[in-house]
DNA sequence: TTGAAAGTTGAACCACCATTCAAGTTTATT
DNA sequence: AATAAACTTGAATGGTGGTTCAACTTTCAA
């Protein structure tokens, strides 16, 4: 769960041995189940300590707050989705080039498969809203900001309308997030690829050029 | 703010004077206000009492609890949202008939309206999320149900898609709750009008038939 | 091996509310 | 005017849960 091994997590104080790096791991990893189960407020402190077999006391070796965990797990899970899609539409573009189309249905599969494993991202990013304003924002303009480059790539490459600005980026996240929310955590029983092609399909005939969507 | 003026508020004890009425009122503005600018949770309900001028025990002479008052208030927001929505339609349906274009263009449009006058109705309706889950699943799912019916009252008429099915719907919603968040409760500077025809145009050649697309 | 640094432990502290309640005031009714 | 019902008031209660801390154990380095 959560990054990788080494690098050191934001909010978190870094530990200095083996044993150190375990006992964060473990607090990480239970306070990502808990914040998910309960939210961030009926989550207490005891609740994330005892999950992670580890003493109360413990948390403070680690953690300057309870907050400042719930903000550390907040830019963890919001560069996981970050780098979670950019590895995908990457691994898109070794083979061939890509129509816009093409890397917005990957971009959307990997988030719909990303948050199907993580059902707490949901939950941990809409309450980030409460608990780090600054972080909630920053996630949900860092998103946009990220699609509506590729929209204008592809506005450049003249696949997609020339016209195509920050609403539309905007129009484009809502339309993944709510689609992850339906199918990804609320249930799983459509497959991603049939809902990523759906959303392909609204896209196809809404920002390509009209001329091209004729065809 | 909130609901129309003399039905009695689900969740709340029901007046018998006009001096309870005129508190009760109070009670909710308060609440609304407060819940919006700190959550569900860093509101008391002393902050809450002292902002409606009221003293602190007499809040529980109209509701059980803080959650019965929030429950309460969603309630409110959600059916505020609907009837709103709703009576734009309605209005638009009293002149001609309107495509479904027209429908949607409208109902974004009101939606926009709304929100950037009800700025609280975001945080309210997110933070449902943790405090009342079934109230919070039963206003996506059911503003996901009314735009279904209409997207597929569009396709019976021959103007969308014969496969519009829950999923479109529910891209359609997620555009409109984050074109809402960021142009009407984020920032105010363009005009919803603008964004409004803006997705419509992103539907207009996604979920119309190609053939009338190519148009 | 040994001392210092790192990490662990859980009881105790404390601040913060949600909620209750008994005593008071206002309003409606006859 | 008189009485009951409706409503108001804010101090007191009780529980919760974040945070601190001093004693203890483990790990690391020389």
């Amino acid at each position: 769960m959560t990054a990788k091994g080494s690098e050191s997590i934001a909010g978190a104080k870094t530990p200095r041995t083996a044993r150190g790096r375990k006992t964060l791991r473990k607090l990480l990893d239970a306070a990502a189940v808990e914040f998910g189960e309960k939210g961030f407020h009926a989550a207490s402190v005891i609740s994330i300590t005892s999950r992670a077999e580890v003493a109360l006391g413990s948390f403070y070796t680690y953690f300057d707050s309870k907050d400042a965990l719930f903000q550390a797990l907040v830019q963890d899970m919001s560069s996981q989705v970050k780098s979670h899609a950019a590895s995908a539409v990457g691994a898109l573009k070794e083979n061939a080039e890509p129509s816009a189309l093409d890397v917005e249905e990957v971009a959307l599969a990997s988030f719909l498969r990303f948050a199907s494993e993580h059902k707490e991202i949901y939950r941990i990013i809409d309450e980030s809203e409460f608990v780090d304003p600054v972080a909630y924002r920053a996630h949900y303009e860092g998103t946009a900001a990220r699609i509506l480059e590729r929209l204008q790539a592809g506005a450049q490459a003249g696949e997609l309308s020339p016209d195509v600005e920050e609403a539309h980026a905007w129009a484009v996240m809502g339309m993944n997030v709510f689609l992850g929310l339906r199918y990804a955590v609320w249930s799983q029983d459509n497959d991603s690829l049939d809902i990523a092609s759906i959303a392909r399909k609204i896209l196809e005939k809404g920002i390509t050029q009209s001329s091209r969507a004729s065809r």
